[in-house]
RNA sequence: AGUCUCUUAGCUCAGUUGGUAGAGCAUUACCUUGACAAGGUAGGGGUCAGCAGUUCGAGUCUGCUAGAGACUACCA
């Protein structure tokens, strides 16, 4: 067979993905072993108004490589799709649409037909991120997708809202809260984000005195020029602008307050001082005329105001701010609503305002004070404005009645379990454990009504009393009213909601709380009894199609808790932390044991990705430009949890790996000649049999080492040195030097005997039961007798093995292209799949994993291997710097100890071949003329006679240079060697090891000297 | 304001418990050698932001300084 010259992802894209997805390898019930451990990951829906970023492909990346890794290590293995309802997100759009076609509001076509057209509008559009996870080769069961408001998960909601109202951890109640009038609902505290303006401004207004006079306009400008004069006198030990004191009785005496929203003063009922405060203490009981509105508002004396802030009077707006609200409570002021839900001035805001916008009512009342000669002054102000997390519109605090959940049991929950089990492990564990726990302590309530009509409509129905009543369904409401005529509550709960049920209601709760409802004693024994039954099917060597529907009612019990969550920083405390809470408190159990916490990939000025700074990097392109394998295998080797710069060319290095894997197997394919990829070749092959060939003991050692690894690199979720492992193995060992260094034996047809046919079923029958010792996870005894050396193991028969379970290895970052040569190599079939997997078609999706095996490390071979790799370089190294042809063949003269000799003439073949050379000279001493250039390695010196090629003034300055580093080097070592204190508390291994390099440097050095005194 | 993170080769980044500084890309020279020019071989390039401390020994630990960034809170 002969491939193609370089590889094209598209083919490979478009030819696996409905396979696997068809042949159910995506489901848990693939895996026929019923003591296999389950591994369960439950994706971050993404909003169904969402298209995949580079964000979601890094998540989806992780999870992938997490759970294609997990499936082929043999576990029960479920990453479960789905998406979220995105309330105001979908809203929003329905919105639009509606106007764009029809040129409606929402209130033309009532609740009702809105909400069918926004299901209709996520029929049409909602697809488009869960199509682009299957071009991302996402493994998710699809047959367990889940949306938020599917029928199931709607209970869901319903029961935990029933539940926390009834034990009195969800309540309705007046508060400020977050209002986006454009979206006119209500927002938490998490989906509101800060915006610096810089061209803010502080407005400060003067509130006169009840009973003085109202000052003249014409008197304005005096009375400035008092205040400010006074005002610094005042000023010798604060920052205090009041006039009182300063102002002539019977003009009107003034306490100036400082505000950045002046429209709001319309709902003053008071004006606060600290009660200490000597400039005010005096005024404290006294009333103010509350300019434009003919109200008088009390000054009052409050903790809150910090005497040396502002002016050290702050003016109090209970409806419209939170700490404002606050006071409110302790003083029992008025709660002045003046806006309404658009943000405009309503009535209670006097009829000169009514109906105006804020800002522009903004404008009026300093234009109005101006006018009164009540505008103390306006400064510049840099002001931090918080926004509307998606629609960017100044959100305004304001009084409305809202559903509320309180968090401080809730908090407990999360605490404790940080706290007593150190879980969610967060990875990385700093800073976010540390953040995590920090918000924890500090969590306010959560309000969790929102004004829209796409959602999960509040299950709470109303009297014409306004007596509440909560219940599961309407029928249960009316029952708890004694039978009165209801009417629901018409806000919708907020999305967070239904997503923090995430991590259970997708396994189907159907709303028990924890420890109510044990499996009944029944099912039990049920499954069991299946599940044994299909594993006696399976090992009947039946071709049995795992028991469908029989784990469906376990799913609950068998996948939560999820092993692991990948997310990124920006919903930790929205989604995270609820996840947490509300999975324990409902099920009992946790949520998940990690958290993964993903960085953020930055565009290529260094900035978060966006839209309006067009940095955004589309991973559809990056998989059209290069491949999804050479994207994803970017992705997970950038994924350190750090934050990331994006860089096509990180991608293109990946895409040329595509390419080198593609050309290593073509070079395999092509001489394969009818031998088969074999287990037992290489996996179990530790009997480190020197009779084997030097390189095939190196690189099935460094093979086992790399499995190990790159194991427990995944278990550290540290997938940025899985991958560096992966490339470096696949790269440098197997194709610069293994390929090399047996391609004569492969290609030639020297030595290269065709398998016996004899010895073919041997192995074969061989490699089934290794690989059945291999999988029982024993320490087994390996094949003995499988490997004889150039017999039973043709050299194509290990070189093809070699690249069989390295393919496997890359697989879970690079499933296309590993599945699709995987295919093509001679031997591939589903008897090399986990046991778990034997009835299912061939795969290598579903093939084991290699573990490594620690018996296979050879470290002999490893070091011979060093050597040969040296004598190479040494070797290649002269002809370079000397700048000989490679035309020009040379003898390479070498002398060593009596085992390296023997080494190197072991390996001869390849020596010569590599360092392109004629003829090897191996002996105990150098026997070579003055005309050479020379070299000298940590086990031999060598020599290459150049006679007439040779530059003696080159030659000399080469090994000058090499002397130069080693006696830097040398010197170092010795001056820490000669330091008694090093010597004497350094552990006694280094020091060891010190001495013994620089006596290896003390040799080299005296060899290179008399090299060049040699040339003179 | 508080808490935290980062600063390593021209660029993008790795550096596990302190023990001789790494990769990819870029760059220089040579090679169209039968898997691969999306390739090969051999090079060059770093007082690990700065200062001080602990230590026999610091990129790694501690403190300070300077830049960059993140989060939380406040902002009358």
């Amino acid at each position: 067979m002969e491939l193609a010259k370089a590889y094209d992802p598209k083919a490979a894209e478009e030819n696996h993905y409905k396979r696997w997805e068809e042949s159910g390898f995506f489901r848990p019930e693939i895996n026929q072993d019923p003591n296999a451990t389950k591994y369960s990951i439950v994706i971050p829906p993404p909003n169904v108004t969402g298209s995949l970023h580079m964000g979601h492909a890094l998540q989806h990346t992780i999870m992938d490589v997490l759970t294609r890794w997990k499936r082929m290590q043999g576990f029960r293995t479920l990453w479960l799709p789905g998406t979220d309802h995105a309330g105001i997100s979908v809203q929003r759009k329905v919105v639009e649409q509606l106007k764009k076609d029809e040129n409606k509001k929402p209130t033309d076509i009532g609740r009702e037909e809105f909400v069918k057209r926004a299901w209709k509008w996520k029929e049409l559009y909602g697809n488009t991120i869960t199509e682009q996870m299957r071009r991302e080769g996402a493994s998710v069961d699809w047959t367990r997708q889940r949306f938020t408001m599917d029928e199931d998960l709607s209970l869901a909601v319903r029961n935990v809202f029933c539940t926390l109202y009834e034990e009195g951890w969800i309540y309705r109640g007046l508060r400020i809260v977050n209002w986006c009038p454009k979206d006119k609902t209500v927002l938490s505290d998490l989906e509101v984000k800060e915006e610096t303006k810089k061209d803010g401004k502080l407005y400060y207004l003067r509130y006169p005195l009840a009973g003085t006079q109202a000052p003249s306009p014409a008197s304005v400008p005096l009375r400035d020029a008092e205040v400010r004069d006074d005002s610094a006198t005042f000023n010798a030990g604060g920052t205090g602008v009041a006039c009182e004191g300063a102002c002539v009785p019977g003009r009107g005496t003034f306490i100036v307050v400082a505000t950045t929203r002046p429209e709001t003063m319309l709902g003053d009922t008071a004006v606060a001082v600290n009660g200490s405060d000597e400039r005010y203490k005096h005024l404290v009981g006294k009333m103010i005329d509350l300019p434009l509105t003919g109200r008088q508002i009390p000054i009052i004396a409050d903790e809150y105001v910090e005497a040396e802030f502002g002016t050290g009077a702050v003016k109090v707006t209970p409806a419209h701010d939170p700490n404002d609200y606050q006071i409110g409570q302790r003083h029992d002021l008025q709660q002045l609503l003046v806006m309404n839900d658009a943000g405009e001035m309503n009535a209670a805001a006097g009829a000169e305002f009514e109906g105006l916008d804020r800002f522009v009512a903004r404008a009026k009342v300093v234009e109005m004070f101006d006018e009164l000669g009540l505008l103390e002054k306006v400064d510049d102000y840099e002001i931090t404005l918080p926004v509307c997390e998606r629609c960017k519109t100044i959100v305004e605090p304001i009084l409305s009645e809202q559903w509320f959940v309180k968090m401080d049991e809730m908090r407990d929950i999360a605490l404790d379990l940080m706290k007593t089990e150190g879980v969610p492990h967060f990875s990385p564990q700093i800073p976010h454990e540390k953040v995590y726990t920090a918000w924890l302590e500090n969590l306010k309530d959560w309000t969790i009504s929102r004004q829209l009509w796409w959602g999960h409509q509040i299950p709470a129905w109303y009297d014409e009393d306004g007596n509440v009543f909560v219940g599961r369904t309407e029928a249960e409401a009316v029952e708890k009213s004694g039978g009165k005529a209801l009417k629901q509550d018409s806000d919708v709960l907020d999305t967070w909601f239904s997503s923090g049920l995430w991590a259970f209601s997708t396994f189907g709760w159907k709303g028990e709380q924890a420890g109510t409802q044990a499996p009944s004693p029944a099912s039990v024994p049920l499954r069991d009894s299946d599940a044994v039954g299909d594993s006696v099917t399976r090992h009947a060597g039946g071709t049995g199609v795992a028991g469908e529907g029989a784990c469906v009612p376990g799913d609950l019990e068998t996948f939560l808790p999820t092993d692991v969550l990948v997310t990124g920083r920006d919903i930790i405390f929205l989604w995270v932390s609820r996840m947490i809470m509300l999975t324990k408190k409902f099920t009992g159990q946790k949520a998940f044991e990690d958290v993964i916490v993903t960085g953020t990939v930055l565009g290529k000025d260094g900035k978060p990705m966006s839209k309006s700074r067009n940095n955004g990097v589309d991973p559809i392109e990056m998989f059209d430009k290069f491949g999804v394998d050479a994207t994803r295998i970017y992705l997970a080797s950038i994924a350190s949890g750090a934050d990331i710069k994006w860089n096509d060319v990180g991608v293109e290095t990946y895409r040329n790996f595509a390419n080198k894997i593609w050309n290593a197997t073509r070079f395999c394919l092509m001489n394969a000649d009818g031998t088969r990829t074999s287990l037992s070749a290489s996996l179990t092959l530790a009997d480190k049999d020197v009779r084997v060939p030097l390189a095939d003991r190196w690189i099935i050692s460094r093979l086992n080492k790399t499995a190990i690894d790159v194991n427990k690199a995944l278990e550290k979720y540290e997938f940025h040195t899985a991958v560096s492992l992966l490339y470096h193995f696949f790269w440098d060992d197997f194709c610069d030097w293994y390929i090399e260094l047996k391609k004569d034996e492969i290609t030639g047809t020297a030595g290269t005997q065709a398998p016996s046919p004899a010895s073919v079923p041997l192995r074969d029958a061989d490699a089934v039961a290794d690989s059945v010792t291999l999988h029982a996870g024993g320490t087994g005894a390996r094949g003995e007798g499988a490997c004889v050396p150039g017999e039973d193991v043709s050299a194509k028969t290990r070189i093809l093995t070699v690249l069989e379970i390295a393919l496997r290895m890359l697989h879970p970052f690079m499933p296309y292209l590993t599945e699709d040569l995987w295919l093509k190599l001679p031997g591939t079939s589903n008897a090399l799949h986990d046991p778990a997997y034997s009835a299912a078609e061939a795969t290598i999706m579903l093939t084991k994993f290699p573990p490594g095996d620690a018996s296979a490390i050879d470290d002999a071979a490893e070091r011979e291997m060093s050597a040969v790799i040296d004598v190479i370089k040494k070797v290649r190294n002269i002809r370079a710097e000397m700048n000989i042809s490679t035309a020009i063949k040379f003898t390479v003269h070498i002398a060593a100890d009596a085992a390296m000799q023997e080494v190197l003439k072991a390996n001869e073949a390849q020596i010569l071949k590599l360092a392109k050379a004629e003829k090897l000279v191996i002996a105990a001493e150098l026997d070579v003329p003055r005309a050479s250039a020379k070299a000298v390695t940590s086990d031999a010196r060598l020599a290459v006679p150049l006679e007439g090629l040779i530059d003696f003034d080159v030659e000399r300055t080469r090994l000058n240079n090499q002397i130069t580093k080693l006696t830097e080097e040398k010197s170092r070592l010795d001056g820490q060697l000669s330091n008694a204190n090093f010597v004497e508390r350094a552990p006694t291994e280094k020091v060891e090891e010190l001495r013994e390099r620089s006596v290896e440097l003390e040799h080299q050095i005296a060899t290179l000297n008399s090299n060049v005194e040699a040339l003179t």
